[in-house]
DNA sequence: AACCTTCCTTGACTTAAATCAAAAAATAAT
DNA sequence: ATTATTTTTTGATTTAAGTCAAGGAAGGTT
């Protein structure tokens, strides 16, 4: 596909006259990364930003004794690393492809250029942000005020709730990458899971969870609470 | 003080032209709010946002055992509960002064309308929201990888300006308050400022902290390790 | 001063979840 | 297929920090 095509796809360019979009196909360049491959580290210098095409990227913070906690996943059609843009130059967070990728980079040059001159770009960057400041919000509230199971079966009902309340769902990563975005380890993860089997609240199977028992996860995940 | 020159001392006003300015003034609306006076809560309606013209604001979650997580302070010419803005119309979070305050109240209209015209206010507000995320960053990092130590110890170097700054700072804030922000409870806080303090790391003397020991606490700091 | 809140500290105890270790399953590679 | 690598599970143990309870200190108010 072209790289034009690509970029008119991409939600935050959609709506840009066609000028625009070439101009920004003319930019931007192309990179493939390979599973495991790092984009950037905390602290590098950001000279733009980036918007993933194809794959999944992992944005994440290491402790100084390697265990991780990821920030989100970003796929295709989303953005990355736009945050040093508007304050500081350096990236907050590191990035890393699970799986093999394709990511779009943008110099901070040509954005700067779009928010002066349309102010609706602007007003989808906002947007944007604000979405992460909810997110980070949630993020937050579970990590302090939730125990792992509670944030577990939030993480359960969200995964059905964007299918329209589908029964059955499937984890699109491992679940020492679930462990790691819900701010645990595998070993806690398998347990929670193993117990709410054991009491037909959910059946696991691989990658794919049933809800056998929606209203118990929803007070599981509300209370916070849940007695292993 | 008029309202009038309230406004232009607030950062994100700043550099707009005195109509605007004006026309900002005919707008807002001040409230007076008492010690622990609610202002809004998670999941209200939000049809403007808001300035804290004088006092303290605390911005908060809680769960639902009643345990506090403040997200952060806002003060003299800061907003808060701008995020509804842009995506969503609800409050994701609390919002109480803690001391007596008075704030300003923008609705919505007046605001997407500054943004339209003036594409260094959407830039402002970028800023503004950007500086936010990488908060929200550091504090997810904090609460995941380090320890209560830590977070505390971060914080105290913080206070007194990450480089070789203040040796004695004055906390702002109640240690309750300081508890709740750094995700913990006031005894926990209580007990590791009295083992750094046994150990002449610090000493304390109510709301005063001396840094006796800068290098052991950036260790802690760094580490997020401390044996108590 | 004496009173009353609010805030802080200390001690004994409990608990959720991390760590360590090792094996079993599942995927991928040759 | 067979091996190799990654992912997941299970069990025993440790530990950081929360809970409960009660006593002090500090600050504001009359």
């Amino acid at each position: 596909m072209k790289v034009i095509e690509v970029i008119a796809k991409i939600p935050l360019f959609s709506g840009l006259p066609k000028e625009q979009l070439a101009k920004v196909a003319g930019i931007v360049t192309e990179q493939a990364l390979d599973k495991g491959e790092a984009i950037f580290s905390q602290g590098d210098e950001a000279s733009g930003f980036y918007v993933v095409t194809s794959g999944m990227v992992k944005i994440f913070k290491l402790s100084s004794e390697g265990k991780e906690q990821i920030l989100h996943f970003v796929g295709p059609g989303q953005t990355f690393g736009e945050v040093p843009m508007f304050s500081g130059e350096r990236f907050p967070a590191n990035a890393e492809a699970i799986e093999k990728s394709r990511v779009l980079f943008l110099p901070r040059t040509l954005f700067l250029e779009l928010i002066k001159q349309d102010p609706f770009f602007a007003m989808r960057m906002l947007s944007e942000l604000s979405k992460r400041l909810r997110h980070f919000n949630r993020l937050v509230e579970e990590l302090s005020l939730k125990e792992v199971p509670g944030r577990l079966a939030a993480y359960i009902l969200y995964l059905s709730g964007s299918k329209g309340g589908a029964e059955e769902i499937t984890l699109s990563i491992t679940k020492g990458h679930l462990a790691s975005l819900l701010g645990t380890i595998p070993e806690t993860i398998s347990r929670i899971l193993g117990k709410m089997s054991s009491q037909d609240i959910i059946r696991v199977q691989g990658r794919k969870i049933k809800i056998l028992n929606r209203r118990t996860l929803e007070e599981i995940s509300e209370s916070g609470k849940y007695f292993l």
